[in-house]
DNA sequence: ACAGGATTTAGAATCATTCTAAATTTATTA
DNA sequence: TAATAAATTTAGAATGATTCTAAATCCTGT
């Protein structure tokens, strides 16, 4: 665990943290100035590797990161593409079961509107 | 629904595929010769806006699409790379009702080992 | 201190995807 | 059917996220 890792670890941990790994890389450097964009992507696969974070793809471009804390899936809001978490109960525990083997680790996205978007579009009509 | 969006959605019906653009685009050849890489790129979008196709993005460089008849999950192989399909019964409903409110689309992604490879590393072991 | 192995760095290279602008096709309206 | 508008197609250039490269640096164990 270098000085390099650690920071790129402490970054995706901070707060609600789904950064792409150039926002990851900005941040980072704020705390090591000298560290190099290849580093972080170095980092980023090694600490996925060792499931310390997390990366959700595909609703972007880039790849974002999360801290692997808790197992949860993703909402999209198709509107404002908002990201947030939300958590199905047990759920590593019914793959499993469907599946009938051990699972290595899952990714779940929703697509929806969220309830601001979902709220202004109603007041939109309304007007 | 023009010729060049009809044979790209033909290849991604065909039998078992989770093809790349790239491939869709080989395939596509063979049935319109002159179709070209960018009208592949916009009738996937096209026809995944539609939901007659589904993209699957994350385990490769590259997105793959499948054909969207019944909402599934898919299982990736860490060892050999192989995607499979699998059925979680009435997730879509299970989301919602997590959620609370209505959902656009889901896409659901799990890590294992396959039975194939899983079997030949128990062989191995015997070895 | 020293050897060996892993990590870091800057920048070049790669490669999937998107963009562009002109040409063509399809749909609409008269 | 003719005329016009709107959408789609095309080839190739551009973009941009990620990976690669090769040299420099940093640990670790002796």
């Amino acid at each position: 665990m270098t000085k390099q890792r650690e920071a790129v670890l402490r970054v995706v941990r901070s707060e609600k943290c789904h950064y792409t790994a150039e926002e990851i890389f900005e941040r980072a450097k704020e705390i090591l100035p000298e560290i190099s964009r290849a580093t972080v992507y170095n980092n980023l696969h090694a600490l996925e590797r060792d499931k310390l974070i997390r990366r959700i793809t595909g609703e972007d471009a880039s790849d974002r990161y999360d801290s692997a804390f808790i197992p949860h899936g993703h909402l999209y809001c198709t509107e404002c593409h908002s990201i947030s978490d939300f958590n199905v109960p047990d759920f590593a525990l019914t793959l499993s079961g469907i599946i009938g083997g051990e699972i290595d680790s899952y990714e779940l996205k929703v697509r929806y509107i969220c309830p601001a978007c979902s709220e202004s579009r109603a007041t939109e009509k309304r007007a």
